[in-house]
Order: structure tokens, then C-alpha cells, then sequence
DNA sequence: GTATGCTCAAAACGTACGTTTGATTTTTTA
DNA sequence: TAAAAAATCAAACGTACGTTTTGAGCATAC
């Protein structure tokens, strides 16, 4: 369950957050948006969904593109704190890289529905709302700036640019994610726990030594430096 | 331009297929649905982008639907196509890696309304729509499983189902454009023909090699190899 | 020359949309 | 416990939706 202490000091003194209106409307929202699509989610849907009168919506997020821009908050502060908190650090390389791999693709996992809206459902006709995008993508950019592209400039010796190698890095972490109802539907996989574990070394590998032969063992690369 | 020599014979016979009404709402559709969003853009407002008479939608069409899978159906018929005839072959895997991601790069970079329609705008939850991804989606886990799989094999050593390598291929070329119009509106980076010169071997350098240490030149593992 | 296909403007179909209102109930505060 | 504040409700607001129909004008084909 996903809590916001953010957003209202009366939340922290509840004790029972989930059932509060404000929270099964974004509950409801996750859900809807990310299957149906914002714009075809009626909010008439969104109130019967969570459980609420259709007036709460607007009552406690002024209109319905304030539960999108809740979610979308939610998602990006929780996504960049998860990469924060796995990328830091002075362990080796290999062991920063799987945990952040296996920490971000456990999040997505989790967290799949914030995610489809965050990256594929927000209108950006409106400026309000690309605005608040750009914020976001802004603060990921710093963070992959000063923590990514070192380690890329590492590898390849020159500087790259950290607009190029966020979103790349995002991609091939979240396109499993993206195509993942239709991975399911054609049923010919399982997504279970084994599956994702054996996913996360996949990433890993391809994170750290790509697709050129990295020997027998699979690290060749860092056994002979 | 974009031709779809599948679609109708008569096309075919035409010298100005551009200017055919049909074309002209198939090129509307792209450009007001990768923006606005599939379900946000209304019958009227696509008329009169296109500049066509509002019953020439279903009349050509048949719904606002059938606009959509038009899309989709040419978005993944030709990005299998651009996969197909760049990863096959026999030549050496840094070649062949690095002609696939400057082909794909490409394409996407003509042609990344269609790309975020196709992945991005589908409502799952008509049936209809949903099976017609499906089906897209099998051809290209197909494509996947006979020519990538084979090289992860090699250089992991062991069998991954195709189901995990495509999406994570597939986003991580996808991803850079999912986000460039937000990356465009930061505006600190200039999207031109030397940034994506860059970006193409940057992407294929991390394909090849992941971000592990390749050594001062960069192909310290085919070299030793 | 008449049949067929294409394009148009305009109107109407019923439905669904996001939002607001004002009254009512519940909770908090004093 | 009485007054104030917050929360919830049913109903209505005007607008926009996707689709279909009508009837006319125009080109091309048989």
C-alpha cells in the first residue's frame, strides 16, 4: 500500500489512510487510467470505482487532471528516490548496478499502473500539466547526471550528455512493464517470482557487459580487470 | 512520406497517394493522437486537421477505431520490417548491432508519433484492440526469439525467453523517444543530426558492451576475443 | 447517358462528459 | 451541548462526444 505523507498533514495522524476517500480515488485512478486511459476514464467511473460521490473528486482534487497529477507526483518522487537509494554508494560496480536493477524492477512491479501513466498517459497539450512533467524529468535528469553518466564516461571515455542515457536506461527497465498486459495474454510465460529474478540478472548483465561474449562465466570482463 | 501499399489496391494506382483523403486522415490521426492522446482527440477536431469532411472517417474508416488500428498496424509492420532486415545476417555482431540501432533510431526518429501511439495509446480494454496488439506483439517476439535470443545465449550462456530480451530491447530504443518532446522543452540539449549521430553509438556501445569497463578503447572484448 | 464512387455541408441521434450547486449529514471545536 | 467546519450527497449545468443520415454536386467508368 502506498501512503502520502506529503500531501496533508491529517493523513499522518490516520490510522486508516487506505480508506479515506482522497486515497481510494487515486487508488481508483491508478487502476482506471492505466487501462482504460485518462481521457476515457470518465470520472463518473472513477467515483463508482472507489467507492465514493462523484462530487469527492473534484471536492478533494479540484478536477480530474488533479488525481492524474497526484499520481504522476507520487510515482516520480517514489521512482527517483528508489534509483537514489541504489545507485549511490561506493560498493563495485556490479553489486550497485544488480541492486539497482533488482530495486527499480521490483518498484515497477509494484507500481506498474503509476508508471504506464507517468511515462505514456499524460495529456501534454496542456501546458499546466507538461509543465509538471518537465519538473520531474528535470530532477531525473540530475540524477542521472550525477550518478549514471560518470559511469558511463567510465566505459566509454567521453562525455555524454544525461538527456541520452536516462531515458535509454529508463526504457529497458520500464518496457517490460509497458507491454507486460499483453506478455501475460499471450500466456506463453509465466510472471512469476522466478521469472523476475531471472529477469533482473537478464538486465543486470546486459546493464554491466551488453551482448559481446563476456566468457564462459559471464564476467570476463571485470575477472581480467 | 509514409505509403501503405497493403492497405487498399487502388492506392497503388494513385500517383498522389499523399493527397488522398484517406492518407490525409491516417496522417492527422499521428499527429493529433501521439499528442493529444488517442481517446482526447475528437472525430471533429481530426476532420478538420486533415481537412476532410467529418463522414470521410467512417466512410474510410469505418469508426474512430479503425483510424487507430490503421496506425498501429503500419507502425508494427514496418518497425518489424527495419528489425528484420538489420539484425539478420552474418556479418560481425558489432556491425549488425550498430546498423540495427542506427536503423531503428531512424525509423523512430521519423516516425515516433506512430511509436507512441502504437505502445502507448491502445486502449487494452476493447477486445478487439487488445487482440490486434497481441497478434503485432507475437510477430515480434518471433523476430526476437530467432534473432536475438541466440546472441544473449552467447553471451550469457543461457536460454531467456524471448519475452524478456524483446521489451527490454524495444524500451531502450523506444525510450529516448517517448520522452523527447519533454527533453526538447528543457531545452539544453539540441536534438539534431550530430546529437543522435552520438546517441546511436552510445546506445549500440551499450548494447555491445554494457557499462562494465571496456578499456581505453572501447572493445577490449572482441578485441581479446 | 446512366450508373457508380467520391466528397461535401449540415443536421440530428442519443449518450457521456467534467464541473458546480445547494442542501444535508457528520464531525470537530469551543 | 450549541455553533462552526468539514464531508457527503443527489441533481442539474452546458457542452462535446462518435456516429449516421440526408441530399446535393462532381468526377470517372461502363
Amino acid at each position: 500500500m502506498i501512503f502520502y505523507l506529503e500531501l496533508k498533514d491529517e493523513m499522518i495522524k490516520m490510522n486508516h489512510a487506505v480508506d479515506h476517500p482522497r486515497e481510494r480515488i487515486l487508488q481508483a485512478g491508478i487502476h482506471l487510467f492505466s487501462r482504460r486511459g485518462f481521457a476515457a476514464t470518465g470520472v463518473r467511473e472513477l467515483a463508482e470505482y472507489a467507492g465514493v460521490n462523484l462530487a469527492m473528486i473534484n471536492y478533494y482534487y479540484g478536477s480530474k487532471i488533479g488525481v492524474l497529477k497526484a499520481i504522476v507526483d507520487t510515482f516520480f518522487t517514489e521512482y527517483s528516490r528508489t534509483v537514489l537509494e541504489n545507485v549511490a554508494g561506493e560498493g563495485p560496480l556490479e553489486t550497485r548496478i544488480e541492486n539497482l536493477v533488482r530495486a527499480v524492477t521490483r518498484y515497477l512491479l509494484a507500481n506498474s499502473g503509476m508508471m504506464k501513466i507517468a511515462v505514456a498517459e499524460m495529456p501534454l497539450d496542456i501546458p499546466e500539466v507538461f509543465e509538471y512533467k518537465a519538473q520531474h524529468f528535470r530532477q531525473l535528469k540530475k540524477l542521472a547526471g550525477e550518478h549514471i553518466v560518470p559511469l558511463i564516461e567510465k566505459s566509454i571515455g567521453k562525455k555524454q550528455p544525461a538527456e541520452m542515457i536516462g531515458p535509454v536506461l529508463g526504457g529497458m527497465l520500464m518496457g517490460h512493464f509497458l507491454f507486460r498486459p499483453v506478455i501475460m495474454a499471450i500466456g506463453e510465460v509465466t510472471l512469476d517470482a522466478v521469472f523476475y529474478e531471472q529477469y533482473i540478472r537478464l538486465v543486470s548483465h546486459m546493464l554491466l557487459y551488453g551482448l559481446g561474449k563476456a566468457g564462459p562465466g559471464g564476467r570476463s570482463i571485470t575477472a581480467g580487470d
